[in-house]
DNA sequence: GACTATTTATAAGT
DNA sequence: AACTTATAAATAGTC
């Protein structure tokens, strides 16, 4: 940034520098580096992507992503939490999760209090964009913040409302389940249908015909 | 593209037609309209990126999206489900679950599986972006496809796999389990100590600064 | 992990 | 609500 990038002020002006962002196929990467490096970038924008969604709506997003390499899995949630998990769990916690490819956790927040605390996330993090040279600086200021954040929004959820929380991701923890137990149970159905096509007792056919 | 557009052959060429994109404030959408829109949009990028990681890295993303209306929740996986859900969820079924908002369910797919079966998907998807004018007739096809991926997908893999499956998922979900409650208590922790020290029994003052 | 030329997403407008 | 357009934002290729 500071030196005007050796060898652009006299030459040529439509030699490009790059080849920018080019098309790529829409199918597996199979060079594993690449590959890695797609999805970390990509990760990272969806990430973005739903952070955005929540403080543009309101809406809560939790995602979940099985790495390319095979089992582990991680959830994020966009917001605070990837701020103030950090620092609230401890280094020594994180060491227990290596599976963990990504953001650690997720969680959630009730409307009229995601959109204040969101804000101030957001606003940190435009900050931080801007003023990269300053990274280490921010970063305790960052610490400071979402450890203020956090807490904040600890003292005006109450502990009741924190158990409401832990509550509605059981709920749809529970539903998860359900979902999945349900097609499941399709899938089986569909299944067993195709490997003995002989007397069908209960599971109904399934038209063909739409 | 086969018509120049109605009115730009003798006009001013500089006269722009629409704004185009512009820049927007990273807050909260208070206008409900506009809210719901974007809700709507966005939520369809997020979607087609996740897609697009899944096809591209083979790993395997589920997410989970708190409308902006508060409780109600809905997942979907990339790739075929979204299709396939639509037909092995017959209506009466999708009847009962009204809360739900976007698309119903999702679920994983061993490595290998994924890649081919996605790029089926995808492929299918883009030739319904490029005929839209025979959605409907597409949509047939698109049932016809889902249903042999669908299926092909689970004699491939064996019950075996699909139990596995079942419990990959239900390890992720006591894993979901195990962050918040872990976040749970150091939140609560630190709630405590806030409030000892003085032995105020609620609701702590909390900066009024900015 | 940073850069840039491009592709892709999308805010407005229709 | 789907389509268009101009612009903002994401990112493939590269260092």
């Amino acid at each position: 940034m500071e030196a005007n990038t050796t060898a652009n002020h006299n030459q040529k002006p439509n030699k490009k520098q790059t080849k920018g962002k080019q098309k790529i196929e829409m199918k597996m990467i199979w060079d594993e580096n690449d590959r890695l490096i797609t999805f970390s970038k990509r990760k990272s924008g969806i990430y973005k992507k739903a952070n955005e969604l929540v403080t543009l709506c309101g809406g809560e997003v939790g995602f979940v992503i099985f790495s390319p390499s095979g089992k582990p899995f991680s959830y994020g949630h966009p917001s605070i939490d990837s701020v103030a998990e950090r620092l609230l769990l401890d280094q020594t916690t994180e060491v227990t999760m290596t599976e963990v490819t990504t953001h650690p956790i997720m969680e959630a927040h009730r409307q009229m209090r995601i959109n204040n605390l969101n804000q101030k996330y957001n606003d940190l993090y435009s900050h931080m964009e801007a003023e990269k040279e300053r990274q280490q600086s921010l970063q305790k200021m960052q610490i400071e913040a979402s450890d203020e954040l956090w807490e904040g929004s600890i003292e005006g959820l109450s502990l009741e409302e924190l158990k409401q929380r832990q509550r509605s991701l059981e709920e749809l923890h529970a539903n998860i389940s359900n979902h999945v137990k349900e097609r499941m149970t399709k899938s089986l159905n569909i299944f067993n249908n195709k490997n003995k096509n002989v007397s069908t007792p209960a599971a109904t056919p399934r038209s063909s015909s739409n």
